[in-house]
DNA sequence: GGGTCATGTTTACGACGTCAACATCCGGGC
DNA sequence: GCCCGGATGTTGACGTCGTAAACATGACCC
């Protein structure tokens, strides 16, 4: 990973020619401190999840000094809430990409229904390949405040969207709306947990997915049923 | 709270006479210290969950130097798993109390459904008494081994039974059984983490139990429809 | 009654989060 | 073109944490 490199794609300013012989910093400045300290957390959480995230690990890997990170962010806790946007993002991606790689098969009814499967796949599909991350996005300290992730906004959007839509093509009936959010999200959230931190860590990858499978039968019967 | 007081009730050892001046050890032998640590590391993870099981100050509580706690836990891991079953000891309590406080109702077939219930309930009762608890008890750090907790398994045979039972009476056709275990676990672990540390936390009381009971309804009927 | 081993204590080390004081340098006003 | 102020980064220090090594105490067995 390069300097450049951080979680916005950003490039610092470059100010002045570039000494090639040493353009691994040795400008005082770094240029994009913030998101190359929000990067480097998030490698962190990524591979040990949300202990892992050291502010001052942080700041070594990215060559500067521990304190320099007071210059962007509250302390640890503000960092580490903005790995959790990071998660929060990452975690929406993968229900987005889940959600869109459902093929049309012609009947709009039998799509509704795979593509609302397949949120909840992406989501527990986000749970296994980033495990750390996951935690982190909902570790309780630092907790999220209200509007302050755009990501999770999209996210609940997305199932409320799919939750209209079983609604509108007749898949679920209006007396079963409400709160059904609540009731799709938990149990998803809810496996991942339990495979992660959880008994069902021992299961293999088979006994896993056929769990999950399960789930979400049962819960689509439950919102489903007239 | 006094020194003698711990997780299991057990006073420790008197040698000779009580000096009732300063009974307030002063002996140089604890007598029960390994139960005494969990103790206050429990009370610790009650009040600020797990980041707050500290170990050098659960031993200055029970007023011991910080390296005693390594004559009896392998370190500040093994401390945290102690903690952990503490609370998972609390959960199945919490769930067998609900589960026996149904009132008879002379039709079996009612009373079984509303065990099966109650034992959700008891599962959320407790997450919501004892938020730190619960999250300590499914951190991940320190992950239960398997066979460690008899608690655990208590719960976990708790749900089986419930779910048997389910089928005996005819509530849930025999189909429906495999896997059971997970899609009634699940929801309900889920739905107590959103609201402790997910997007659920800004619900208020009554719009939480609402939600838990939709959950339920949701998971029952998923389960048991025909 | 004396030795032994479990159980506590003291001291010390490195890592962490954080604060205060100091250094560097970018950008705007003369 | 220069200079100065505020943004940005550094150094050093403090208290806390988990943990290890060396030492102290005393319960129990022969």
């Amino acid at each position: 990973m390069t300097l450049a490199a951080n979680a916005n794609g950003v490039n610092f300013r470059q100010h002045g020619p570039v000494d090639a012989n040493r353009n691994r910093r040795t400008r005082y400045h770094h240029g994009d401190l913030r998101n190359a300290l929000i990067s480097a957390a998030t490698d962190l959480a990524r591979t040990g999840g949300p202990e892992a995230v050291v502010l001052r690990e942080a700041a070594r890997r990215v060559g500067v000094s521990a304190t320099a990170a007071y210059r962007h962010f509250d302390g640890h806790g503000d960092l580490l809430h903005a790995v959790k946007l990071q998660a929060h993002a990452g975690l929406a991606a993968s229900m987005e990409r889940a959600a869109a790689a459902v093929p049309p098969s012609g009947d709009e009814r039998i799509d509704t229904d795979r593509r609302f499967r397949a949120l909840a796949h992406g989501y527990v599909a986000f749970a296994m390949a980033e495990p750390g991350l996951f935690r982190t996005g909902f570790q309780h300290e630092g907790t999220l405040r209200t509007n302050d992730s755009p990501e999770q906004v999209r996210s609940y959007s997305m199932l409320t969207e799919a939750l209209d839509d079983l609604v509108a093509r007749g898949l679920m009936p209006v007396s079963r709306r409400p709160l059904a959010e609540t009731a799709a999200w938990a149990p998803m959230h809810g496996i991942c947990l339990l495979i992660l931190d959880g008994p069902l860590a021992q299961l293999d990858e088979a006994a896993r997915s056929e769990a999950v499978e399960r789930l979400i039968d049962v819960v689509m019967g439950g919102l489903c049923r007239p």
